[in-house]
DNA sequence: CTCCTTAAGCACAGATCTGTGCGTACGGCA
DNA sequence: TGCCGTACGCACAGATCTGTGCTTAAGGAG
């Protein structure tokens, strides 16, 4: 009794960075796509097409890829730009987080900012920590405006009136005014015009 | 051969309210204790002494569970007040809140309510209706301004000024400024002393 | 072309989670 | 006191996750 076309399989592999790219839509998609689904390793492997071990080898747990995807992305949809005045950089900024948060990817990365930290209470330093590497953007605005002579908000207060307001609409999938919504954040920040030019 | 004590173990039951009550703070210490105890249901049941069958049987799902504890929790530490005015009862909202985001169990409150909703972005909308509910507070406080002649500010600017600071503070374990913080919050929201009695 | 390092795929197994059926203790009520 | 509904604990089992050892394909260096 043969087994009509018995070749071995060809057993195709992907390369590494395959397997990255794969992994990484995979993990998008099933934070989007249907719902609840868990996020297993399996899982996102199966979606991926890729062998389960190479999921739990290259990244070890789940904590680590979520963690890996949401920097990569985000550091990719939400840049930093430099447009040479204080007002300027954070009105970008807060453009982009808008502009994330208007799409399904982006509320899901934020999310996960959230989501992928250490869960732990005595964790809480690390969790701290690891946002404020992602407020590194603000810092730069920051000290750029610094090193220019204009005298930005403390970052307390960029974080209570530019940052949270983002970030909350993001977790919690409440849409931001239609229009007009980052120059509105930044001027409640700086001042109705211009407060913030050195004397 | 007999083995001394044959009794057939007295098998000491918990009632049920013993039961929820365990499982209840089980659950806190596991979101509290260790380095990432992932919170699944047969540690939550062992670490409130109970079988973990009973947890299965009385809330279904790890989701259920959580949801349960925070909203009993947080229902009871962070109360709704009634002061007499709007400035007033925002206030005291904001110094609930700081003072629960103060300690390690309410952070883990506050952050598990970004938790415990549905995770999928299909269910985006679930979750911004289960915030609104946990908003409630602030719908009660804005219609009772509204039934004393105030006119108090919109939602949304409710939401990005008093709620999302203490939420992002909350969630990613940023301590508050050391003393005044509430009023700072109500003041940059309602404006410098009073400025929100009806004309 | 050959060697060599890297990493993907496969087979297999232990641990853990999730869920079901059953017996029975507890509290309320007549 | 006896009956009865609720729900807790126990035993057991299927599913799923997590992880290991091995083989082998792919790409670069000499």
């Amino acid at each position: 009794m043969w087994v009509t076309s018995k070749e071995p399989a060809p057993r195709l592999r992907k390369s590494p960075e395959q397997v990255r790219s794969a992994v990484h839509q995979a993990v998008i998609d099933l934070l989007s796509d249907p719902e609840g689904a868990d996020l297993t390793i399996p899982a996102v492997a199966q979606r991926a097409g890729v062998n389960h071990t190479s999921v739990y080898r290259r990244w070890g747990s789940r904590e680590a890829l979520l963690a890996d995807v949401v920097v990569t992305r985000l550091e990719r949809d939400w840049p930093l730009a430099d447009t040479g005045s204080l007002r300027g950089d954070l009105t970008a900024w807060a453009e982009a987080g808008v502009a994330s948060i208007r799409t399904a990817e982006g509320r899901l990365l934020i999310r996960a900012v959230a989501l992928s930290m250490p869960g732990s209470a005595t964790a809480q330093g690390e969790r701290a920590q690891q946002f404020q590497r992602r407020l590194g953007a603000i810092e730069r605005i920051r000290e750029r405006a610094v090193t220019r002579g204009e005298v930005p908000p403390p970052l307390d207060q960029i974080l209570d009136q530019l940052v949270a307001p983002l970030y909350l609409r993001a977790i919690f999938g409440i849409d931001p005014p239609a229009s007009g919504y980052p120059e509105l954040l930044v001027d409640r920040l700086l001042g109705g015009t211009g407060a913030s030019r050195p004397g």
